[in-house]
DNA sequence: CATCCGAAAATTGTATACAAATTGTATTTT
DNA sequence: AAAATACAATTTGTATACAATTTTCGGATG
């Protein structure tokens, strides 16, 4: 590929989305205009207006005057996730059902034969990044214009809640998550809409007990034996 | 205000969202960048910044080497719109319920005040535009980061929609609409998702049947008594 | 010592000039 | 006459220069 500006900037809004996602840049984190453009040879211009379009997909917000940071996510951002997850997903499943193309099955195979190599490498990064492009070919099947933002907005956040949360090793639940996905591949093919619907809630009750769990973990004192007073709502 | 740059590019934002929504800009149509810029006094480089915020709010669509375009709407849109619209418009609804601020209802009730003013002007984008407003408050009241993006789009094409259906008179259904909107305010208040969730599906169920209307009018030769075959499915 | 200016530095926002790509048009070719 | 092609005009994309705003930091003041 030649080495143009368009080249560049093409590489700068694939780079930053994987440094979003992986957290490799944290939530709330300054994006100085100036050292990105240096770093990847692009002038402020491009640069700002490729800044405007992660904005748009919900990887950066900005302010007048101040400079793009990675979206937030707030003490909040875990109960809006799940409480908006099981619908979206379901619905985008089942459409994906209805309306995948033969590519487009291709497509997810591969990503999820890239998941498993992943799940294998134990490199956390590349399965939270191999995840979400099984999820997005997904989104992509079940092309509902209206679902796509929210759906997208959900996987950004997705994948930067299991960098967070998958740090904990947890071999049994992400082998239980690959078999799940080729459940949901078996579904698409055999164009079973009832069982991806299931298969959405199944999927998406293991993210929520496994993050559960590393919130609100055992008590040590509940290991110790001890009494306990029952946890109060926030 | 000053009529600095910043306060032109704000204008230009909004003239823009507003033109949209009215389909003074019509979908599919080419957003000349000269064009743009000299009428709202900027240069092409806030012109271009704002025209790529305004495509991740899902008003233009661009490609590249291309001019921006107004995004559009196909013949499987209105399919879309109503498979996505009574899911998402009703689970925001529910969360209106829980999360509204008096200072929130107070705006809804504003907004509803200019229904009903633009309900009685007869002005048909002063209608599409206060109704659009009205369901963006209870948006907001939701406030869940994860339905918005797709609760945006699917209010920036309802109101593309009325202004398309909306030019035969439909008296009734409007003041109907206006009476249910009544009720939403009333159920925010009373804390009753329950209720919410139904006036959802109702407020939505009464679009539906009214476009369903205008696009599939009754055929003439029904009226002229004639024998016709039933319609068969796409 | 804390606080409040105020100028300098750094950063974001805008305008203009130029490069690259697309589109329109006139001419040539078959 | 229709199609193909080369060239001009238009339009989009990028780089640089400059303006406006925010931040930083030193010093004066209480």
């Amino acid at each position: 590929m030649a080495d143009t500006a368009a080249s560049r900037k093409s590489i700068l809004l694939e780079r930053l989305r994987t440094r979003v996602l992986t957290q490799a840049l944290r939530p709330g984190e300054d994006l100085d205009e100036g050292r990105l453009s240096d770093e990847f040879g692009l002038s402020r211009t491009p640069l700002r207006e490729a800044l405007r379009e992660l904005a748009g997909e919900g990887y950066v917000e900005l302010q007048r005057n101040r400079s793009a940071r990675v979206s937030e996510m707030s003490h909040t951002t875990l109960r809006d996730f799940f409480l908006a997850a099981p619908m979206i997903y379901g619905a985008v499943l089942r459409l994906a059902v209805s309306h995948a193309s033969r590519e487009q099955i291709e497509a997810l195979k591969d990503a999820q034969k890239d998941f498993r190599v992943a799940l294998a490498s134990g490199d956390v990064a590349a399965k939270a990044l191999a995840n979400t492009r099984f999820h997005a070919i997904t989104g992509e099947m079940a092309g509902n214009i209206y679902l796509r933002p929210s759906f997208s907005r959900l996987l950004i956040d997705h994948a930067r809640i299991s960098m967070t949360f998958y740090e904990a090793d947890a071999a049994e639940e992400t082998v239980q998550a690959a078999d799940q996905h080729d459940a949901i591949i078996a579904a698409i093919e055999a164009g079973d809409a009832a069982a991806a619907g299931q298969l959405a809630e199944d999927h998406w009750a293991l993210s929520r007990n496994r993050i559960a769990q590393f919130v609100m973990p055992t008590p040590l004192s509940d290991r110790l034996g001890d009494v306990v007073p029952p946890a109060r709502s926030l």
